[in-house]
DNA sequence: AATATTGTACGAAATAAATCGTAGATTATG
DNA sequence: CATAATCTACGATTTATTTCGTACAATATT
């Protein structure tokens, strides 16, 4: 039923989605370019990274041209979840709320991250109260 | 000046400290009896894992009896800061917004949850005022 | 005391991920 | 047109991580 298996990026694959959700459908050059200036990368590296992320379908890639253009195949929202959850699977044995008060706790927060973090509040609330728990109501 | 050099686990030693950081200290046999509830692990894999981490010092062993026993050497809070701190930067490109904001946008909240950030919310903000911001200040 | 059980040490294989070198094709440039 | 620059393909190496087998010592059991 569903098209996509599921991809899983590695951290090196993660990096190179980051610049072509940024930047969009982008070459081989301009990733690896965009790579360099963080770390050092070789060229073919980066190059090799994209074939195997060709082959994982995490990107697709128009060869019409000589100069292949590569773009990300996965969503970055979703691909972010999913990295989430494994992320407080493995480190918060699981719970979300440990995470967010790690996050929020141990980290400067400016005031208007604060004041968007409330407005998100009020948003899920309504949703809460509007749309009653799709799942989840008592046993 | 610093005793610590920089302990970096990976993901099997994680799940290893998640035991001892729940259970306290803890021979081969119960760390290994724990984690083969979830997956499949040999004895001598996990005892191999945590010889390695003992010389990384992530924890620490007692071998006066012929059993070995052993406690994490890294504080719980610190080491999930740590890879938080990892995981904003490689997944959310440094924004530990975003980050919140897909934990509690892309996740049924619970009321109770939503309280609970809140209070933490206005713990934060309370602190904002009392204490000026040490760094970043307009530049 | 002999044997089974349980434990540690440690080398080495299996796996996964990242990096690089080289060959050969295509396009640009003098 | 010849040569340089740029690009892809792909095998091979390197590095990190995980897993396991085997040897041997200590303890418990019969």
């Amino acid at each position: 039923m569903n098209k996509s298996p599921a991809p899983k990026p590695t951290e090196s694959e993660l990096e190179i989605l980051q610049v072509l959700w940024q930047y969009g459908p982008s070459t081989v050059r301009f990733v690896n370019d965009e790579l360099s200036k963080k770390r050092d990368v070789g060229y073919t590296t980066t190059l090799k990274l994209l074939q195997l992320m060709l082959e994982k379908t995490l990107v697709f890639r128009d060869d019409e041209s000589k100069t292949h253009i590569y773009r990300a195949a996965v969503r970055e929202e979703e691909t972010q979840g999913l990295l989430l959850d494994r992320f407080v699977e493995s480190t918060f044995g699981g719970s979300a709320m440990k995470l967010v008060m790690q996050a929020l706790g141990n980290r400067r927060t400016s005031q208007e991250e604060l004041q968007q973090i409330r407005r998100l509040l009020n948003d899920i609330e309504i949703k809460n109260d509007t749309t009653p728990p799709s799942t989840n109501e008592a046993p």
